[in-house]
DNA sequence: GTGGTCTAGACCACG
DNA sequence: GTGGTCTAGACCACC
């Protein structure tokens, strides 16, 4: 699992880092037992401050979703993951088909965006936060 | 055009505004020449403080989207023109049978999201800030 | 690099700080690279209130000019680069004397400022903003 | 005479009035006895609201550069010239001469303006307001 | 100790 | 009544 921090977003770097071990959770990239890189690995590979890592670490922890090990590292405990991989990516395979629809279509990313969180917003016709 | 702030999401207010403007914008509920709510509305139905409205369409205006004129209002300028209407109502709708579907497979709609953040990053197999 | 805010010229105080970072750049006294005073600095060199000057940097960062590190400080990201240093030393001392001239044959600071604006504004024979 | 308004310099509109009466006086475009604009007629070559203007012409009377005469206009008291025409010509044609060495060298206005003011900022190497 | 966010409230410029 | 400026001060995120 390689972290990617974007500075500009204006989202704390500590909360990309929890957001993104989440996902990879919900997706079934990571799974009970998997170990998450070192500190020290994510320091070296995303130029975040050591504080900054630990600091989403232990907010992990405190969310029961891993486990630190001393001296061994840090492993997740529970799964988010809530359907069944060949589920998944067949809904994957379709949405993925819909992107390049609207790509063909002229919707730039931001465009989809938009477009994909008013969807979720439930049809109100007000995007949120 | 209304306004809803999540305090919990740790997005900054004001950036929560700027963002929502310009989804508007992007999905065509606002174009040029539209005002945008008074500064006092925002206050009044979002509770946010006047300056971090003002912070927002101030922001808004430095990258060239809308135009202040004292005395009268806050203006769009300039559209972030996607596509025609009638092309996105379409992809709209198939977007919409596809969440309903990942719904009912059981995903909730933090699992939706990473699917969704995982597909637009590319197939890289890693989510974005 | 020394910030001068002038109280009555009717210029908002962010704005002057603004400029002079501009000018600054312009001149080639501050590069890419460069370190710009802290906002606690400032806030002591020039008795602006602490958000003042944190407007005018945030005004810079949009602008493309800076970028704040947090923790380390502003620094600056693209020159507003002019001319070579030897030609800007001739064209200044060329002007030097123009100025010294002025003053002897009478005219104030006002009075040449007026001049100079309406060349500037190019035989039009209307003074700018 | 004929006003302009720059709407995005930061400079209060009524100031820029003055401002430009001002200028008008110092480069001897105006005198004692000259008639200034109406307001009507500035409201309608400028766009600025009528109480803007009346503002700007309350101040100048205040300083006592102009008369405001009922019914028949508001015109020049007193000059502010300092210096003999002929001079003035001079030393414009050798400024312009100066402009034109300082675009060949390939400096912008904002170089130029930039070096002007450091200049007439007294070789102290700070820009100022 | 760095920059950044937000609040509350006074006051100004403009229409 | 519109947007804009500035202040004072509390608190947060990051190094």
């Amino acid at each position: 699992m390689e972290f990617r921090i974007d500075r500009s977003s204006g989202l704390p770097a500590y909360l990309q880092l929890v957001r993104q071990v989440r996902e990879a959770l919900r997706l079934g990239w990571l799974g009970p037992g998997d170990r998450l890189p070192t500190v020290r690995d994510v320091v070296a590979s995303s130029g975040v401050n050591a504080n900054t890592v630990l600091k989403a670490y232990r907010e992990l922890e405190l969310s029961g979703l891993v486990e630190a090990r001393q001296g061994s590292g840090t492993f997740v405990k529970a799964g988010l993951g809530s359907a069944d991989p060949e589920v998944m990516a067949a809904l994957r395979a379709r949405l993925a088909g819909w992107v390049r629809e609207a790509r063909e279509a002229g919707l730039d990313t931001e465009d989809i965006d938009a477009l994909v969180r008013s969807v979720l917003a439930n049809g109100e016709g007000v995007a949120v936060a």
